[in-house]
DNA sequence: CAATCAGTTCAATAATTGTTTAACTCTTTA
DNA sequence: TAAAGAGTTAAACAATTATTGAACTGATTG
């Protein structure tokens, strides 16, 4: 991942709505949601979902996938673990910001010297 | 960290001058860079840098401490921590991104099954 | 094959963000 | 205390991003 990707990854996942379509993808698993049900749960109208959408996936967050008249979405988990990976060793002096598991539990080494 | 604060600290990332600014920050260490000395490194005026840097700052990424004439300004590890961790934690599937030690090697867990 | 459904694209507009120049504040030095 | 240095604030403008409604495309269903 260099800047200019991570920039592009950062600016996708600065939004509310993008954020949280991005969670909502993640949390979906693997299959994903279709378009539709992400813009309910989103409660936001098509083509905003869409607008939306387009720059999570030209950061290569997501994708999406047809099938039938569905699209389905889903996020990219190896794009979400390199744009964590750029911010650990660009943006954190050195040291690991997230210690592996750090899924909720409090992190071993909180403070950097 | 809450999805709000999430959202600006990823805003005040996603954009080339502040990340680099950023960047440079955190190379710099805990003393900082007086803010002269980032504009002239990011070749920027000092009106856009101060404008860069308040977004920085209003995230809590950064602070800036008065030191005679001069402002240095460093950047707040803890904070990046936090976003990392929230990132990890709400958008990795609940798998960890980042294991411990990451800085630079291959993760172990490249994949989230 | 006409109608409908899912979603995108387009065009217009509103809102936010970034840049620039000038003016200002605060601190130091002569 | 006047002048100069370091940085911020303000105001005007340019550029980007977000939202909305209408029209469009492609796939399914009647």
């Amino acid at each position: 991942m260099n800047r200019i990707k991570a920039v592009k990854s950062l600016a996708a996942l600065a939004q509310e709505t993008r954020l949280e379509a991005f969670r909502l993808l993640v949390q979906a698993g693997p299959d994903g949601l279709a378009a539709g049900d992400l813009a309910v749960q989103l409660d936001i109208s098509p083509p905003a979902l869409s607008f939306h959408l387009r720059s999570l996936t030209q950061a290569g967050l997501v994708r999406g996938r047809q099938d039938g008249r569905f699209i389905y979405y889903s996020a990219d988990y190896g794009a979400m673990q390199s744009l964590v990976g750029f911010l650990t060793e660009n943006c954190c002096g050195g040291a690991a910001c997230a210690p592996a598991g750090a899924s909720g539990r409090k992190s071993i080494a909180r403070r950097m010297s």
